[in-house]
DNA sequence: CTGCAATGGAGAGTGACACTATCCATACCT
DNA sequence: AGGTATGGATAGTGTCACTCTCCATTGCAG
């Protein structure tokens, strides 16, 4: 397969993927002379999963190229594919040092009371101890024990989506799993939380208690 | 308060302020001469919730004077709030209309199974969707009943997240705190999320079970 | 074997976005 | 009275993810 059949199997412009392979985030293909080269499946399924971390996880093509890098590293237990492959995908953020501090050893008394064994320097610290500081200021108040309730399903959940990575698969078929599924379970997981707020703020605020319900009025 | 003291109240620059001016993120304050006008608290808190959606909810201005309208419009039941909020925030993506219809349906059949309480025209549903198809494409089934173990949980969490939207407040108040709430909880939720999934990869595939720790080697 | 389309590679250009800077005519404040 | 701050408008900046243009090959149909 040349680049034409490459970008009509995936939908990427011949110029996208040269500057996908320009940006690492494409392996090149096996070169037959000084401008021809060979693209193969592994082609396709790299574009589609480079697809999936930029338009369903948002990520950068920078960051998608620290995640396949890990994905692509044989160095990299599979044990740390969740972590290493979340690692890449937390963005950095403008943060006051004050609140933040205070925010993040109130995650690791999260961490340490809730028994989970995550990295030290584990992106998803951050990431909780900023949800920590806007609702604070927000008056949720600082108190880390308000998202004890949502660790055991959340753990259930998790159980639930490596069950689906098979064990048996080659190392990269797990790789590649494990970061597909991070993504996408994650907006699912969104969705469908999402969905149950608007559920339950409709049995509470929903027209029975108040007025008559009104989508969008003129 | 004039332009330069919420300036310094904020962190936000005199430049960006009058940007959001002129975006409309920011209602304009009380004119008292033709180049000077006098702005408040509701200011600083706007400016706030701004940054908030902005950094921690990676919306574009754009998406986030949407949001503000809702928020801002008496019109707007407190009931659809959420629904409101969350429309906006729900990113446009580029999509493969074969793949998408069917999931479309598919999501159909899971708000219908779940007995959620979802507006037709809901932005959530294409975003579920989507993930389906991402999924899909990965080899992990068009099946939206690999959802319905979730819902339990996510339905409890969003009944502990709307008790602390306090009813006696006032309308600005509730839908401010609807806002921040589904952003910052999000943001929480997959941190945590995440958090269970390190924890779970670890206990499957750690160093118990395979070989040695490593974490990251040279 | 010839000519036109396709290719790899490199650099320049584009459009969207979120600011940021500059101007200018006022207005405030000491 | 004069230096600083302000509102308002317009232009400029840096980043990002492409997208376009060239050019010297190479592939392939005729």
């Amino acid at each position: 397969m040349r680049i034409g059949a490459l970008s009509e199997a995936t939908g990427a412009s011949v110029a996208t993927i040269k500057y996908y392979l320009r940006e690492g985030v494409l392996h090149p293909g096996v070169a037959t002379a000084v401008n021809q080269s060979e693209y193969d499946d592994s082609h396709i399924r790299r574009l589609r999963l480079v697809r999936a971390l930029a338009d369903l996880g948002r990520l950068g093509i920078a960051d998608i190229a620290r995640v396949l890098d890990a994905v692509d590293d044989p160095s990299v237990q599979l044990h740390d594919a969740f972590g290493v492959a979340q690692d890449a995908m937390v963005a950095e953020r403008p943060r006051d040092p004050q609140r933040y501090q205070a925010a993040l050893i109130e995650v690791d008394r999260f961490v340490k009371r809730n028994r989970l064994h995550i990295r030290a320097d584990a992106g998803v610290r951050p990431m909780l101890a900023d949800s920590l500081v806007f609702l604070e200021q927000f008056g949720w108040g600082t108190d880390s024990t308000m998202f004890d309730g949502f660790v055991p399903p959340l753990v259930q959940q998790a159980a639930v989506e490596l069950a689906s990575v098979p064990e048996s698969a080659d190392r990269a078929e797990q790789m590649e799993a494990s970061v597909v599924g991070t993504v996408a379970f994650e907006v699912a997981a969104n969705a469908i939380r999402r969905m149950a707020l608007e559920d339950a703020s409709w049995r509470r605020f929903g027209p029975g208690r108040r007025g008559r319900r009104r989508a969008t009025p003129a």
